[in-house]
Parts: structure tokens; C-alpha cells; sequence
DNA sequence: GCCGTTTTCGGCCCGACTGTTTTCAGTCG
């Protein structure tokens, strides 16, 4: 294992940094320097500790003399002075009030120093007492805000990103396989079904000392606490909050102890309920006979002894998926290699971090037929959304870089859909586009009706091939927008528009959910990175991921189409 | 704090919405 802190740990330590000089009102450029640091940080795709010991520091963007001295402080010690300065100056819990959305600095700073207010809990108390009204520029709708915001902060407590969860069971099963007489280790659990985001990591392991397994497991260094233990079991809570558990099996009882341990609990159910009508008994402890353990190496014979074909983890929901299996019905799902093209990537035009020619070098690297570059239009103006004078510049640089790029690449725009369901460009401008992707980025608070009626507007316009991230989704931060799914889906099918499954880990919007909706309706589906950076093509599994948990098979998706049927979809009559 | 074919200082993506005001500050994307 790298030793010192993972890049996700060097990031909140600036991230704090940066919030607490928010709170002090520092320099608004100094703090989004640590910002951009804390995302640069988050997207690198080696350990930033590596680069640290190989002295490249200097080579990562916006990092700095004086944030590259930081980062080696917090790699050697854990820590930076800076930080320790800051600490001592704002509690914590201010620092948390922040994370709440509606909170900024200024009215944290307040509530702080007029009230007193250090923590998400006594603002709530505070609120509820009615003594936030007092303070000048929050009336009754902030007040409600305020706590709207707090109960959603709890339900998305302590619950990470699937990309999170499985860098941080990696991280502990691999510091666990180290010792303790373990023979095999495996992770199961929500992050083997691949679930959207985790509040528990599930391990598994056979040892041939099982009490020493689970004594390091409580004292691996990101434990916090122990929740419970037992000679085989233990339960544990990690500095971030989130839970842990180990299960050591006995060699024999391995395999239907990683069934178990995967579930999820209704799948597992309803395995013990085909177990039982053909006369065995499934447990945690193995597949019994007549009193005696059926002998099991995988998985699959596990299965088979049930009479069933191996299902895979992400179909494990008790969404159907044990009927179908009896039936021999169970989808040929979609698999990474499938995948022909990405057709949502931003550059530098707009907020990517490469050019046209880097990302379609990376794409065509990832063995893809075609691509598309689909910067943002002009109403995103933070993300240097293109005017219609700078799209029409950039469709012929993306012409030009055609040439010589060794990979389809289309023109293409993601275009903001307008509070009205009006598009970002005329109908003219987005004609001259080989792709139109249309997205709902602002706006997002609207009613029911309003929302649906605005998507569904977009949705009709000729012009739009796909509609990318429908419901506007952020996992553990923001709920999809309130929309009537099934009516938007109904006019995407009604106008041969396709819906996106976009796979950054922050969004997988379509949801699994919404996705298995879709395909039974009979609507088209992409699945796309959203490529801000070359590095994020590699988040296709994500997408490939939701996509399978809404049984999709590659025929349910266009971009799994040879270059010559995607354009005989894509150049289609528009009219 | 970062950055540089307008470079060692002076910029740094900005416009819209919301709730609170009565002309605007705070927050968000």
C-alpha cells in the first residue's frame, strides 16, 4: 500500500482551509485557488503522494510555490500550519454550517458571532426557536430553507459516491490482506451490487486466525470506533463516518458468506426461499443437505445448486431478477466493451481542461469509433458557455481537427434549456450541429408542472438528439428535480430523443431507476462521461454500471452502435 | 494564491435568482 494521506484527504484539508477563510472574508481569488487545488486534487488520477516523492508537484496545474509547500507539509505530517492557525479560529461546526445549501459565508459568519450559533445542531435549535428571525436579512422562507437544508444534509450523511466507497474499501481491505493469516479477501456490499453511494463497506475474509483478523480490523488506522464484535464479526465506524464491517468465514463457508454478505437483503431472501423448496437450507454458513454442507468453490456452482444461472452482483436488488433467472429471462446486460463512442465532452472552450485534438486522442485511445465535442452554450456563463459567434468559430476548428484525429468526431453543443424550455441558440445555429445535447442546469426549483413542461418543450424541439443528466441529480447533495419522469419519457419516445445516462459519479443521471422506466417505455438511451478533463473518459463504468443495475442490454443503447448506424441515427430526417 | 506571446503586477469565467429589501446583498451554478 502507498503509504501517507490519499489525494482525497489532502483535498479536505484545503477544502477547510478555504471555507475558513470564507468565513473570515479573506480574499475571494486566494480561496478559489484552494478550491481549484481541493478539485484538481479530486480528479488527479495518480496519488498525489507519488508525485510529491517524484518532486512533480510543480507539474500539476494551479498548484503553486505556496500550495505545493502545503501539500508536502500535510504528506509528511498530516497536517499544515496554515490549517492549525485556522482551526484554532473557527470551530468546526461553523466551518460544517457552510456545507448547508442556501448558507454562505457571510450569514454563517453572523449567525456565529451574533448568536453564537457553532454547529449545524444549534442552528437547528435555534431555528426552531424562532430566534434566527432577529437577524437582518433572514425573514420565515430562510428560516425554512435552513432547516429543509439540515434535513437533507442528515439523509445524505455519512453516505459516500460509489467512485468514493470503492477507493476506501480498497484502501481497507488492502491495508487488512497485509497480515493476520488471511488467505482470501474480498469486498461485497453495496459497492459490489455497485450501488449509486454506500453507508456501508461489507469485507469479507477466511483467516486462519480469525480473533487476530478482526482485532487489526479494529485497529486499522482509519477506524474510529468499534461498534461491535464478535469471534467472527466486527463492526466499525471510519474517521469519515461511514460504517465498516468484517465478516472472517471458515474456508467451507466462504462462498455462501460472500453471497450473504453481498445480498441485498431481499435478494438474499428470496435465494433462501428457492433454497428451501428444493429441500436445502441456505445460510450465512453454507448450503446444506441433509445435514450436511454442499462443498462450493464459486459463486456460480452456489447457483446452480439453487437452479439458477450466476446473477451479478448489480442485478442483486429482489427487483425480479430471481423470477427471471428461473424463467431464463434474464437480460444479456451491457458490458464496458460495448461502448463505441462518447458523445458529451467539454474543452478548454468552455470549462474542459484539454483541447479538441487531446480529447479526441484520448478518446480514440479508449478504442472508440467517435466522439463529440458538446461545449457549453451561453447562458452557463461561469462554465464560458460559447456565443452563437464563438459555436460557429468552434464547430469549424472541430472540422478542422477532423483531419488528422483518426476518430469520428461530431460538432455538437450542450445547450441550456431556458427557464421557459426554450433552447440556448436559434433553431438555425443548432441545425449546422451534427449533435445537440440539451440540459437543464439552472432554474431547478421550478414546480412540477413548469418542469416537466419546460424539459418536455426542449424534448421537441427537432434539433435535440439527447437529453443529458434528465432529473439534474447531484448523489448525497442535491435531489433530482421534481418532474413527472414518465411524461418526459413519453414525449422522448414520442420524438425519438434520446435520454442520457451520464456517468460522473456526481450525477449517474439517468438513475437506474429511471433508466429500467425508460427502456421498458421503449425510449433511447446514451450513456456519456461529460468529460471535463481526458482523465474523466475513464468514468464510462460508472454509467456502464447504472445501466446494468436497469438491465440494459447493448442493444438498449445507441452509443453501442457501429459509426455507420449511430450516424444513420444521428443524421435522421429532423424536421 | 496562481499566472503570464499585453508577464513579475494586476488581473483572475459572470449573470440570474431569491428573499429581503425599497435598491440590494447573498448565494448559486
Amino acid at each position: 500500500m502507498e503509504n501517507g494521506p490519499d489525494n482525497g484527504e489532502v483535498a479536505r484539508i484545503f477544502a477547510r482551509i478555504a471555507a475558513v477563510m470564507e468565513i473570515q472574508g479573506e480574499n475571494a481569488f486566494k480561496i478559489r485557488a484552494y478550491r481549484n487545488a481541493v478539485d484538481t486534487l479530486n480528479h488527479l488520477d495518480e496519488p498525489v503522494t507519488l508525485m510529491a516523492r517524484e518532486n512533480r508537484l510543480d507539474t500539476i496545474p494551479g498548484f503553486g510555490d505556496a500550495i505545493q509547500a502545503k501539500t508536502r507539509d500535510i504528506i509528511a505530517t498530516g497536517t499544515t500550519a496554515l490549517y492549525e492557525r485556522l482551526r484554532d479560529k473557527v470551530p468546526a461546526g461553523v466551518v460544517d454550517m457552510l456545507e448547508l445549501p442556501g448558507l454562505g459565508a457571510k450569514t454563517v459568519k453572523q449567525l456565529w458571532e451574533t448568536l453564537q450559533i457553532d454547529s449545524v445542531d444549534a442552528l437547528e435549535t435555534a431555528a426552531r426557536a424562532g430566534r434566527l428571525t432577529g437577524i437582518p436579512g433572514i425573514g420565515e422562507k430562510t428560516v425554512v430553507k435552513i432547516l429543509e437544508a439540515i434535513e437533507r444534509g442528515r439523509r445524505f450523511a455519512n453516505r459516500v459516491r460509489i467512485d468514493e466507497a470503492i477507493g476506501i474499501a480498497a484502501g481497507l481491505a488492502g491495508n487488512l490482506a497485509n497480515d493476520g493469516g488471511i488467505s482470501v479477501i474480498e469486498i461485497a456490499g453495496a459497492v459490489r451490487r455497485r450501488e449509486d453511494s454506500v453507508n456501508e463497506l461489507d469485507i469479507v475474509a477466511v483467516s486462519e486466525s480469525p480473533e487476530e483478523a478482526i482485532s487489526r480490523f479494529a485497529a486499522l488506522p482509519q477506524a474510529a470506533s468499534v461498534l461491535s464484535q464478535s469471534a467472527t464479526e466486527s463492526s466499525i465506524t471510519l474517521h469519515s463516518g461511514l460504517k465498516a464491517h468484517l465478516t472472517v468465514a471458515e474456508p467451507a463457508s466462504f462462498i455462501s458468506a460472500f453471497a450473504w454478505k453481498t445480498g441485498s437483503a431481499s435478494h438474499w431472501t428470496e435465494l433462501q426461499n428457492q433454497a428451501a423448496k428444493l429441500g436445502l437450507d441456505l445460510t450465512g454458513k453454507g448450503l446444506v443437505r441433509g445435514g450436511s454442507l454442499i462443498p462450493l468453490e464459486t459463486e456460480e456452482q452456489l447457483y446452480s445448486e439453487l437452479g439458477l444461472p450466476w446473477i451479478t452482483p448489480e442485478l442483486r436488488q429482489g427487483n425480479g431478477e430471481i423470477a427471471a433467472a428461473l424463467a431464463g429471462k434474464l437480460p444479456n446486460l451491457i458490458t464496458l466493451s460495448d461502448i463505441r463512442g462518447d458523445v458529451h465532452a467539454h474543452t478548454t472552450a468552455s470549462d474542459g481542461t484539454a483541447s479538441i485534438a487531446e480529447m479526441a486522442k484520448a478518446a480514440r485511445a479508449f478504442g472508440y469509433e467517435y466522439m463529440a465535442i458538446t461545449d457549453h452554450s451561453q447562458s452557463l456563463a461561469i462554465a464560458g458557455g460559447l456565443s452563437p459567434d464563438r459555436l460557429r468559430e468552434h464547430i469549424r476548428a472541430i472540422r478542422d481537427a477532423q483531419e488528422s484525429a483518426g476518430i469520428r468526431i461530431y460538432a455538437g453543443s450542450e445547450v441550456d434549456i431556458r427557464a421557459d424550455g426554450s433552447l440556448d441558440y436559434d433553431d438555425e445555429l443548432l441545425k449546422q450541429l451534427d449533435i445537440v445535447i440539451a440540459s437543464a442546469h439552472m432554474h431547478n426549483k421550478q414546480d412540477r408542472d413548469t418542469q416537466t413542461k419546460r424539459v418536455i418543450r426542449a424534448i421537441e424541439n427537432p434539433y435535440v438528439d439527447l437529453v443529458a443528466h434528465p432529473t439534474a441529480r447531484l448523489i448525497n447533495r442535491r435531489d433530482p428535480f421534481d418532474i413527472d419522469i414518465e411524461a418526459m419519457i413519453s414525449a422522448a419516445v414520442r420524438t425519438g430523443t434520446a435520454l442520457e445516462i451520464n456517468a460522473a459519479p456526481e450525477r449517474l443521471d439517468l438513475s437506474a431507476e429511471h433508466a429500467r422506466l425508460a427502456k421498458d417505455m421503449g425510449a433511447r438511451i446514451m450513456i456519456d462521461t461529460d468529460a471535463h478533463s481526458i482523465a474523466n473518459y475513464q468514468l464510462m463504468p460508472y454509467g456502464i454500471n447504472v445501466a446494468r443495475r436497469a438491465w440494459l442490454s447493448a442493444s438498449d443503447v445507441l452509443n453501442t452502435l457501429p459509426v455507420a448506424e449511430f450516424e444513420a441515427w444521428l443524421f435522421r430526417e429532423k424536421s
